[in-house]
RNA sequence: GGCCAAGUAGCUCAGUCGGUAGAGCAGAUGACUGAAAAUCAUCGUGUCGGCGGUUCAAUUCCGUCCUUGGCCA
């Protein structure tokens, strides 16, 4: 039962076309895609991610998009067991097409997470408000006390109030999973591939400009509402608001940026998106790559092809 | 035309009681195990508006010119 499932992934930086050659390959090989967007998640936060259309996701089996309501913040964790409870109710034709580049997700279902219980609210709380009263320095000493071989970095405030966060609540040391191998027995348990689409480094210009022209795109189509209308519920400080596009729109109904000047800030911070995501995916080369602007369906066609059979 | 500000990194601005200058943002590179489109690390020579003067030494003081704002005519 497990071993007819076979995953495809299909990542590479925002607006590349991930989605549309998603789609095509979904209908080519009668499959089904699986969202691993960590924007395109959440529930009325269509616009802003360039998440697929009513339209578009009629023509194929689509899972994980627009499912997690605010105030609820989606984790890693929560993803994975979303997904096996996805493949495990046995809806979900092969071959599944998992799209999207938020890179550590992708790392999470393919590695596995570190197989541990969620933390309660009371400890996550008691960190954050630690902070306020000692300050990073203190906090870092603390972890740096229970576990001498941590690398993160001191200003690292997250990764630290998480390892805090583990520390707490189960007396445990991140630094000593990533030796022990505690990850295995997480993996993907499907055979799977990926593809990916970028471009070279000499098209940057080019990029950026598609990339602006899917900004002027999104201010018509009405990211502002989209924005606005989480404000206004009160929801000012939910994260998936601080991501790129939205972070840039909230500023200017803020009046912290003018509307000239949004169109220029918010292309300018998918670029900055667009680099990390580049970085992430560098790495890792088992990565079969396509250029974006010349994109050779026949041959990924081929591919994916010959992985299925 | 007169008076008053201001002119320093791609941008916004600090600063030098005279010893050739540094933050934030942007940019480049990288890290990444339950917020990840988040978070974090490393990287800073620029005729200090132009030209003169004083001085051992001027971006800093003085003069003058140019530019941009504001006020008054």
């Amino acid at each position: 039962m497990i071993s007819k499932n076979k995953v495809i992934f299909v990542v590479g930086p925002t607006a590349s076309g991930k989605s549309e050659l998603a789609l095509h390959l979904a209908k080519k090989f009668n499959g089904s895609i699986i969202n691993i967007d960590s924007v395109q998640f959440y529930e009325g936060l269509n616009i802003g991610s360039a998440a697929p259309s009513e339209e578009e996701k009629k023509q194929a089996p689509h899972y994980l998009f627009s499912y997690v309501k605010a105030p609820v913040e989606m984790t890693a964790g929560q993803y994975i067991r979303d997904f096996y409870e996805l493949i495990e109710s046995g809806k979900v034709n092969s071959p599944i097409f998992v799209v999207g580049g938020t890179g550590f997700y992708i790392q999470a279902l393919e590695k596995g997470m570190y197989d541990l219980p969620e933390v309660s609210e009371e400890i996550k709380n008691e960190i954050l408000a630690d902070y306020e009263i000692f300050g990073s320095e203190k906090m870092y000493a603390e972890l740096k006390n229970f576990d001498a071989e941590t690398e993160l970095h001191p200003n690292d405030h997250y990764r630290v109030g998480r390892a805090l966060e583990v520390k707490r609540a189960f007396n445990l040391k991140i630094s000593e999973f990533k030796n022990t191998g505690a990850d295995n027995k997480n993996k993907l348990p499907y055979p799977s591939m990926k593809i990916g689409l970028t471009y070279q480094t000499d098209d940057k210009e080019k990029f950026m400009n598609r990339v602006h022209q899917r900004t002027l795109k999104m201010l018509d189509q009405g990211i502002i509402e989209e924005t606005k209308s989480f404000l206004t519920q009160g929801y000012e400080s939910w994260a998936p608001l601080s991501s790129v596009g939205y972070l840039e729109t909230k500023s200017y109904l803020q009046e912290q940026i003018s509307r000239e000047e949004l169109p220029a800030a918010i292309t300018q911070a998918t670029m900055k998106l667009v680099k990390k995501q580049k970085t992430w995916f560098k790495r890792d080369e088992a990565i079969l790559w396509s250029d974006v602007f010349t994109p050779q369906y026949e041959v990924i066609e081929r591919t994916v092809q010959d992985f299925i059979d």
